[in-house]
DNA sequence: AGTTTTGGTGAAGATTGCGTGAAGATTGTT
DNA sequence: AACAATCTTCACGCAATCTTCACCAAAACT
């Protein structure tokens, strides 16, 4: 599953936007600031971003400079209609892969992401066990729902979301906790280990959690 | 007789629109600017708006997000030709129904009113437990009227609006204030209990409302 | 095989978050 | 001003959840 930043201080339009992306079975998350959105750039991927540019800390210019010091994340402009559209040529200049004028319609939106996204879209394989109902903070396997913890919740999907991919303990951590926190790493092993109960529950057959001695777990498909 | 907005500043357009929709039996409003619309919304009981993205005092595109925050409201927008197709859609987005650009036939009105009503009925219908009745404030459950003070009705009507779908305290607070306010989300938690407590007068089997531990609400259907 | 390390398991605290009722603050009305 | 309705805060108890721990099993190493 492809993850999606929106960086939009409008929640409404932000709102809509991740409706739209979700029922494609994008999943989303939105940042109101630059400067959050950076952090979370930093630690966590992402495979694209749709950046207004009338943000309250920063401008859209600056955010798309410092993620292009780093990194050449796919990056949609959303602009006002009043900007002025050199403005936003100019950001295509920064290394902008396209741009939106609001008001925008929702299959523009679809269709922007998509045609970005177009090339690694057709690798992954649809058909996963696995789906994430981002709005109601449940995922179903199977197509059946599965109740899960706000920690386990937060565990899960971000293996399905990065599926066939170690991650340690540690980095798992960071995922559950907002804040450092001092707390042992064999927390994570009680959390697997009651996801896996929860997936038993479903399907006994297989275990869809890997455990990577030494270093972490990982989520196969 | 169904009631219809013309929100249009051109006064020969708005009178040749009024002019049809009366020949086919549904009575019309005219206002040539959004604040007065809004107003008018506000105190009393509409269809449907004829929406000019056009205004002198705001663009229809804040007229209709306004209305959004509060309704359901059936909303056609009428646009100039030489708007770009795209950003009209872009209303669709935000809640628009349909839109019709300018110039137009007076069958066109006609029929874009007509198929919009017959749907809204339509979704009235699927036997969801709950309406809203927005001029009153109130809200019939079980066709049984809850009578709600002005930061309940706020809150469970958003919450029918948008089902099965969890929203945060946070994003609740935002509804009931249209300003910032630093209070405290715990607040919220009880106008959820008194919610709760109303509803259970009606039906004391079921608990409709869903509490997601650590990150806020839902309404289940 | 024996030893050491790492993970799984179940259960027992510790912690957090929510529901509840009631009291205090605010708002609007007469 | 006085009153009523409503909103907000608070403290307490309980339940869900998180974390830790002790013990056993499995793997890796000598």
């Amino acid at each position: 599953m492809q993850h999606i930043l929106i960086v939009e201080d409008d929640r409404t339009i932000a709102e809509s936007i991740a409706f739209i992306l979700e029922q494609d079975s994008f999943s989303c998350q939105w940042f109101d600031n630059g400067r959050d959105t950076l952090d979370y750039i930093e630690n966590n991927e992402v495979d694209l971003m749709l950046l207004d540019v009338g943000l309250p800390d920063m401008s859209g210019f600056d955010v798309l400079r410092k993620v292009r010091i780093k990194s050449n994340l796919p990056v949609i402009i959303i602009s006002a209609r009043d900007d002025e559209s050199d403005q936003v040529l100019g950001l295509e200049g920064l290394g902008a892969n396209g741009y939106i004028t609001k008001p925008f319609s929702p299959r523009l939106v679809v269709a922007h992401v998509r045609s970005q996204l177009r090339r690694d879209r057709a690798d992954k394989n649809p058909k996963s066990k696995f789906s994430i109902n981002q709005a109601m903070q449940r995922v179903l396997f199977h197509n059946q729902e599965l109740t899960l913890t706000p920690a386990e919740f937060k565990i899960l999907s971000h293996l399905i979301k990065h599926p066939n991919q170690v991650h340690t303990r540690e980095y798992l951590m960071n995922i559950i906790w907002d804040r450092p926190h001092g707390s042992d790493e064999k927390t994570i092993n009680t959390h697997i280990k009651s996801i896996r109960k929860r997936l038993h529950e479903i399907d006994e057959m297989n275990d869809y959690i890997e455990t990577h001695r030494g270093i972490g777990y990982s989520l196969i498909e």
